[in-house]
DNA sequence: TGGATATTGGG
DNA sequence: CCAATATCC
């Protein structure tokens, strides 16, 4: 780009507020720099929302860092861009996008408006790209299999994290511009978040790295310790560089870097495909028998309040709605109950999900539903079907996750939390909603009814 | 990144 | 009887 325009760096819908290699390399060939940040309506859409929340804090954290010299814009990129663009003076300016790959379709829609305009456009790279270009296979084509994908992009490598160190950035004052403040927090009741910004995240990476990371593969799927990094909100915002973490990981690692590379699968496959972040990948289970009536609506409100009778599916539903985040194998769980115990649609699940959660994430989200449901890419086969007492069983083993989030249980000791209905029914704690056994007939029934 | 059930082989 | 294994969904 030519020296001595104005930049703006645009940021979308997904704040990478943690990556200062888009902003410094933007940085060192311009003139002034203003950073902006374009919040998608969806943001801001549901005022109570979590994920809102936690985005506030992460704004105002960064503004803290910048000296209060943070400018936040509201609304449709499409306009918003050009306005501020005309509001600092400049006829031409060059415009920063750091953004997801499945958001380069809105991004060339916004290229062409900004071309209209007479506006520049220069691209820079994205948090979720962690590799120079895409991983493909050797025809170039997309991978639809995770684990050639993940064998592929370790091979590929990535660069390492830039250096942030020396920052010489000169941030103008946003003064006098309209529409320009960050979002209040809205009034969170009882809710626990976590910390945001990007000191916490790197506070977190700390934590986990020394405490949890050496044994990851072995404990990660236990609900009721401190064994997983809780690193995903500052991942989804930006707090974190993937690249900043993946600098520290070696080969004996692969467990955790693969959670990284599933990041970076799905959002490939959402880039491919975007309209299966609401439809079936696998088109072949549109035909699939679903229940979406009055007692479906009733059963999902169930599954939402944490009130299904299934201990460990409930206490998962309930840390959603206490923290806005749920442990990993929880999420499967109750994943799995909802559409293979009730036979609801996977999308009804998913957008309460993503209504809830702080670490929200559109592809890692949609596509872990239909990972569950069968109908996604590499998906689970449709007859691993989870028990929800055995997984409880398993995971929770002393019951110490379900009684920290399920009051009504507290009283039982140990594993019978798992199966309270031996007990005698708790004060309270409803009766299964429904039966497990019979459930899982009805789901293997309804998927031998698709076609082959 | 299952689970239910039947079968087998050692106690 | 129970644990390990096989097989099917």
């Amino acid at each position: 780009m030519a020296e001595n325009a104005p930049a703006i760096l645009w940021f979308r819908r997904d704040l990478r507020l943690g990556d200062h290699a888009a902003l410094l390399t933007a940085a060192k060939s311009a003139s002034r720099v203003l950073a902006l940040y374009v919040l998608d309506d969806a943001l801001l859409k549901p005022s109570g929302a979590p994920r809102t929340a936690f985005l506030s804090g992460c704004l105002r954290a960064l503004d803290e860092q910048l000296s209060g010299r943070l400018l936040v814009v509201h609304g449709d990129p499409v306009r918003a861009v050009p306005e501020v663009a005309e509001a600092i003076g400049a006829g031409s300016v060059h415009v920063h996008a750091d953004t997801a790959p499945y958001g380069r379709r809105r991004d060339q829609e916004v290229a062409a408006e900004l071309g209209r305009r007479g506006v520049d456009w220069v691209e820079t790279g994205s948090s979720y790209a962690i590799t120079p270009g895409r991983v493909t296979k050797p025809d170039g084509e997309p991978y639809r299999v995770f684990t050639p994908f993940f064998r592929a992009w370790l091979r590929h490598g990535w660069p390492s994290p830039a250096d942030t160190s020396a920052s010489t950035v000169d941030w103008i004052d946003p003064d006098g511009l309209s529409g320009v403040d960050i979002p209040d927090a809205p009034d969170l009741g009882s809710m626990t978040l976590p910390e945001p910004g990007e000191r916490a995240a790197l506070a977190a990476w700390d934590h986990f790295r020394d405490e949890a990371l050496p044994d990851y593969d072995n404990r990660r799927d236990r609900p009721d310790l401190d064994a997983s990094s809780r690193l995903s909100p500052y991942l989804r915002w930006g707090c974190v560089h993937p690249r900043t973490l993946l600098a520290e990981l070696g080969d004996e690692d692969e467990a955790f870097r693969a959670e990284l590379a599933w990041r970076e699968f799905h959002a490939d496959v959402l880039w491919h495909r975007p309209e299966t972040a609401r439809r079936n990948y696998n088109t072949k289970f549109d035909a699939m028998k679903l229940e979406t009536g009055p007692a479906a609506r009733s059963a999902f409100e169930a599954w939402c309040q944490g009130r299904t009778g299934y201990p460990v599916v409930d206490a998962g539903m309930r840390q959603l709605l206490a923290e806005g985040w749920m442990h990993n194998r929880v999420r499967m769980i109750v994943a799995s109950f909802l559409v293979k115990d009730l036979h609801l649609p996977w999308w009804w699940g998913a957008r309460h999900f993503m209504r809830h959660l702080v670490d929200g994430d559109l592809a890692s989200n949609q596509l872990n539903w239909q990972w569950v449901a069968g109908s996604g890419t590499d998906a689970a086969p449709y007859f691993r079907i989870f028990n929800p007492t055995t997984q409880g069983e398993k995971f929770d083993p002393q019951g110490d996750y379900v009684r920290r989030y399920v009051p009504e249980l507290a009283g039982l000791s140990g594993k019978t939390v798992h199966q309270p209905w031996k007990a005698g029914p708790p004060d309270g704690y409803p009766a299964p909603v429904v039966e497990h056994a019979h459930e899982r007939r009805v789901a293997l029934e309804r998927y031998g009814e698709l076609s082959p």
